[in-house]
DNA sequence: ATAGACTAGTTTACAATATAAACTAAATTA
DNA sequence: TAATTTAGTTTATATTGTAAACTAGTCTAT
């Protein structure tokens, strides 16, 4: 009936880096904070746990002197997404069968 | 770029409760108990966060000398849904632009 | 009639999560 | 060289989610 939804990918601000990077391939941490809207310490975290999970690789690094922080979709991460996002269907198309 | 998620429909478990409202106007307890699996625990705490937000109705009465609750989608939760899922999508339909 | 098992939930207590605030460390500007 | 800015990380706390324990009543077999 529903199907399960990984808890990692259920969550706003790691759903949208993950969205983001589904799309664009590579992003740097302030792109990503400009675009999802989050604070520097909670996307730092999330990031975190995203790249615990392998679903994204990290990258540190400089640029112009300053540091640079460069994320990069997973092929585990991609397989995740596209199974979240299959799995949420279950949820949103009403089976009707009153 | 990213619309927010309503915290209180971005939760499996409710979601899930929702999205079976949804399609069948009215449900008890012990139906949505067996279709999502939910402990009768978490159920109950999960109705009542519904119906705090006026998401759901929820009308308690008795059939066959046992308890009966009964769940109903109202307006507000209808159009809460609705609003979720159509924001969900910014999430899932990725805005290609390398 | 009553002990034991079952139904239909609710409450509570704890574990897991999310997030802002505070901090680090270096670079730039005045 | 002091203040400000950039690019983050760490921590502390508040919020959530959830299972376990509990309540209240019913059914069944003896």
């Amino acid at each position: 009936m529903f199907k399960e939804l990984d808890p990692l990918l259920h969550s706003q601000l790691r759903l949208a880096i993950m969205s983001l990077l589904v799309s664009v391939e590579e992003a740097e941490f302030t792109f990503i904070k400009e675009k999802t809207g989050a604070t520097a310490g909670n996307l730092s975290a999330q990031i975190d746990k995203l790249k615990q999970a392998e679903y994204i690789e990290v990258n540190k690094s400089f640029k112009n002197n300053y540091p640079l922080t460069v994320c990069k979709v997973t092929k585990k991460g991609l397989a995740a997404f596209e199974q979240y996002v299959e799995h949420l269907k279950s949820y949103l198309t009403p089976k009707n069968s009153k």
